[in-house]
RNA sequence: GGCGACGUGGCCGAGUGGCUAGGCACGGGUCUGCAAAACCCGCUACACCGGUUCAAUUCCGGUCGUCGCCUCCA
């Protein structure tokens, strides 16, 4: 596959260091506060980058830092009158919390800035060893000048940055763009001892010990938000190869940010959405959707608008799924209608003829080989720097084709099935394994209102039947009349 | 000022030197007690101006416009 590096900002043929091992780190959150949308973007991507290698016969190690000692989270402490260590915790388990409704699973290793403490102290330490840091009070800083790399992977140059750097007060750098490695603490901070006295980690470091510890040098790709390039992720390359000496990372990955009416999310201007807001509106399958609908490295639009059309897709695929497991004879979603007890709902015939009684053994040749075609531009989208758009493209037009086929009577129960299969590890490189699910349980009393209604038709009680569509709409689902019978289907 | 991205049909959003993206919305039709789902047909674009080319939305140059980073930020 090709992917694109930031840092040669060119898409690359894509080898990982390790033969069979994929290697990745993608920068999670600070838990100062819910996350928001846009911190779920790289989390999405991240996952489904992971499921597509995993398609392609690797195995793979994803760690996604949670940073859970800084500023913010200190200011937030004061503010709310607790400890740091419970705000983080608050955050920490909310974002595991919201995270976990997409669906997606977990990044292999979720690492603790605060668990791996002496690990930053150590790197600190071969830092200052190297004279790539010095000490200054109870602070440690790197110093920028002695990294003559600085600014590869941002392509700022040095000399440019030093006007609009600033220095905080009670900082006691050498040089404006020096950064924090390690910071003394003030009366009442959470500090954590080391060589250089009490103290916390600087932002950035945690980010260079960890993936080094869990992946070692040279990994394979390194990811987050493209915001973070600077000063993070080239912070990050100057910890990391000024006290190694070697490449840090083979690939650097970074997604678009998200806009929100035009402008940026940004608290300044008071327009955050957090996950969790939007997924107690959107069925995560919807979300997903979305950030798979645009590539991952534009800046896209994101609004209530772009959530209902996602909301349309998912049901597009849903509907597809149901239809093949129902023709399939694989799933109970289609009811037969109890007046008239000899009746299939729409039978596919396992002998392989339509129920027309014509043989469809040559259509089931060319529409598989139509999946087949698909799943090679499928492939084909997904290996070039992962273009899910394109990849989800390839979807709809297998969906399209089955119910085409459906629609036509075309297909016998086996092909559906293989098609249906075919389907399944689609969606799951894509996160997407939800739209296959069939409908689960239908509850009692709903299935019953179904079946009166069924009844009340058979009378010709129009208004009755009416009435009791209308209640079991009102109860998240949706009665679907086919011939010989009824469907029912959960809308939400 | 420096670095970078981008301007595609009503909307979102892929992509390509000549050949259908896809979804949503909209209009017409089929099916149907109604409805939904689905299918078929239609709507067909590439900011502007030059240049290269047999041929450019796609390459090159310029203009205009939008956005991001350079400061905490996914």
């Amino acid at each position: 596959m090709r992917l694109y590096d930031s840092m040669s900002q060119e898409k690359r043929e894509f080898v990982p260091r390790d033969p069979d091992h994929v290697t990745m780190y993608f920068c999670g959150p600070t838990v100062y506060n819910l996350v928001h949308i846009g911190n779920a973007r790289p989390f999405v991507v991240s996952m489904v980058a992971k499921r597509y290698f995993e398609s392609l016969g690797y195995r793979v190690t994803l760690v996604e830092n949670i940073t859970d000692i800084d500023d913010r989270i200190i200011l937030k402490a004061i503010d709310q009158g607790r400890t740091a260590a419970e705000v983080a915790a608050e955050f920490a388990q909310a974002y595991r919390e919201d995270t976990d409704r997409l669906g997606l699973g977990r990044p292999d290793v979720e690492p603790l800035a605060t668990e791996h403490i002496s690990d930053i102290i150590g790197l600190i330490t071969e830092l200052l060893e190297r004279g790539h840091a010095y000490q200054a009070g109870s602070d440690v800083y790197f110093d920028v000048d002695s990294f003559e790399e600085y600014g590869k992977l941002s392509k700022q140059q040095v000399t440019e940055m030093r006007h609009g750097a600033r220095v905080a007060m009670g900082e006691d750098k050498h040089a404006p763009l020096d950064f924090a490695l390690w910071k003394g603490a003030k009366p009442g901070e959470p500090a954590w001892d080391s060589p250089w006295g009490p103290g916390r980690p600087g932002w950035h470091i945690e980010c260079s010990a960890m993936s080094l510890k869990y992946l070692g040098q040279g990994f394979d790709i390194h990811g987050g938000g493209r915001d973070l390039i600077f000063p993070h992720h080239e912070n990050e390359i100057a910890q990391a190869e000024g006290a190694r000496e070697s490449q840090f990372v083979r690939f650097w990955m970074h997604n678009g940010m998200l806009n929100l009416s035009q402008e940026k999310m940004s608290k300044s201007l008071g327009n955050i959405l957090t996950l969790r807001e939007v997924l107690d509106q959107h069925r995560p399958e919807a979300l997903i959707t979305v950030f798979l609908g645009s590539h991952y490295r534009s800046p896209m639009e994101f609004s209530e608008e772009v959530l209902r059309e996602a909301e349309q897709q998912v049901d597009r695929l849903r509907n597809v799924f149901l239809e093949l497991a129902d023709r399939a004879g694989s799933a109970a979603s289609a009811r037969v209608s109890a007046f008239q007890p000899g009746a299939e709902v729409r039978p596919a015939g396992a002998d392989g003829t339509t129920p027309e009684g014509v043989t469809a053994a040559g259509s089931t040749a060319s529409i598989l080989q139509k999946v087949a075609t698909r799943q090679e531009a499928f492939a084909d989208a997904m290996a070039d720097d992962l273009n899910t758009a394109a990849a989800l493209a390839e979807l709809f037009g297998i969906a399209r084709e089955a119910n085409a086929a459906l629609a036509a009577g075309e297909l016998d129960a086996d092909t559906a099935a293989q098609m249906r299969a075919e389907m399944v590890k689609m969606v799951h490189v894509l996160g997407l394994d939800a739209v296959a699910g069939g409908n689960d349980h239908v509850p009692d009393e709903v299935a019953a209102m179904a079946e009166e209604r069924q009844q009340c038709r058979a009378r010709r009680d129009f208004a009755r039947a009416d009435e009791l569509r209308t209640t079991i709409a009102q109860c998240g689902y949706e009665v679907r009349d086919v011939p010989g019978g009824y469907k029912i289907v959960r809308t939400r």
